[in-house]
DNA sequence: AGTACAACTTGACATTGTCAAGTACAACGA
DNA sequence: TCGTTGTACTTGACAATGTCAAGTTGTACT
């Protein structure tokens, strides 16, 4: 096989990544073959070895981009006029849906450790400290960490939750007749929203509590 | 499915079934070979097709066990003395934590479809049912059955976020220091049954305990 | 010109999922 | 008693996969 004469420089990394990133999303994770990839992105089955190391390398290298993507998400909701609150269960949806290959990716330690690759660690990094700003915002920034992590775990664990649910579970087969996927994710996230604010509100009425 | 009349050699297929867990539990689903599972239920590499047809029937086997397991988990919190949403999400939670090979796999529709399999079908519906009148319990069966499904997705959303970024996900790597992951999972669930609450009763109806 | 290195390539190997065909043995009707 | 049928496996073969090893080719710098 000749390789073509004017391949630029980094070409084949992002036409093996995309590749990658088709499969993942079309088949799921585990059904990524490294020489799938290489066909697809017309080189030989050895050429993905050379950018990513091992197969655990491409989900590495997915999983950074998708942290970075989602850490950008977060930034851009960032001076929304509606709640912070529902802004970011919003993005996280869109995100989750619009990005299947990443989002496959990126919650699974079993294929793709956030330590394993320190790219993917500050990323992930990152991501997460925007969801702390978010909580920030919601609940204010006097509240002690320990609440503010509660918190932001759980708001992660609502928004996590129907992400995975709609994409890879079984939600969209339990759906009322009459009631859209599209139409149940946002009455979903209205509700979580909803009883965000409600426990931001109690949160802030009550002083001496905790 | 009849079983054999006298059986003096181990059940293969629950020990082929077992093998399989074990293995998804330690090193995921998708590492999941059909070899290594007959090799540890010490039989041929062909023994598992005789029972499971191919790798997505034992998958699928799993899935239907896991749907039954929880199900039952559900129905045995129903006369718990604690808020039925606090209870559920303590289930939900314990479900997954114990039966981590189980859980892997129930909720990948890439690997295993819930209408691929009737048996897996008709477990998952059962355990959905009890999720519903699980929500009944926390605000009430008068409420139109679009915001009771509404509600239901919610909690399970939260749940199902919940576990799934503690068992696959990074969140064990986002701790506080010096708080275990027990409870920041406790923290965490007492902050949705309490959000729960609160929207029951802003919806009008009163928490059966609390 | 020579050296070093990046960006690939071809080749080989053990392992995998699965099809095809065989074996052992119990139950049953004739 | 004999043959048939069915279950519960087994052995064998095959293409495809992940990955190691060892080329090959072009570009950059000394």
């Amino acid at each position: 096989m000749v390789p073509a004469p004017h391949d630029q420089h980094g070409d084949v990394r992002r036409l093996v990544l995309d590749a990658a990133i088709a499969i993942i999303e079309s088949d799921g994770a585990e059904s990524l073959s490294m020489r799938e990839v290489a066909r697809r992105a017309g080189v030989s089955h050895q050429a993905p070895y050379h950018y990513f190391g091992d197969r655990s390398g491409i989900f590495a290298a997915i999983s950074e981009e998708g942290f970075s993507a989602l850490a950008g998400a977060f930034r851009d909701v960032q001076e929304s006029t509606i709640s912070a609150a529902k802004a970011g269960f919003i993005a996280y949806l869109s995100f989750a849906r619009n990005h299947v290959g990443h989002f496959r990716v990126m919650f699974r330690q079993d294929i793709c450790g956030v330590t394993d690759n320190e790219g993917t660690a500050t990323a992930a990094e990152s991501a997460f400290n925007e969801l702390l700003q978010m909580v920030a915002r919601t609940i204010g920034s006097s509240v002690d960490p320990k609440a503010a992590h509660t918190f932001a775990f759980t708001m992660w664990s609502q928004a996590h939750g129907l992400a995975t649910l709609v994409i890879d579970g079984p939600l969209p087969q339990k759906l009322l007749p009459g009631v859209s996927l599209d139409d149940q994710i946002d009455a979903v996230i209205n509700l979580c929203s909803h009883m965000v604010a409600l426990e931001a509100a109690e949160m802030g009425l009550v002083p001496s509590h905790s």
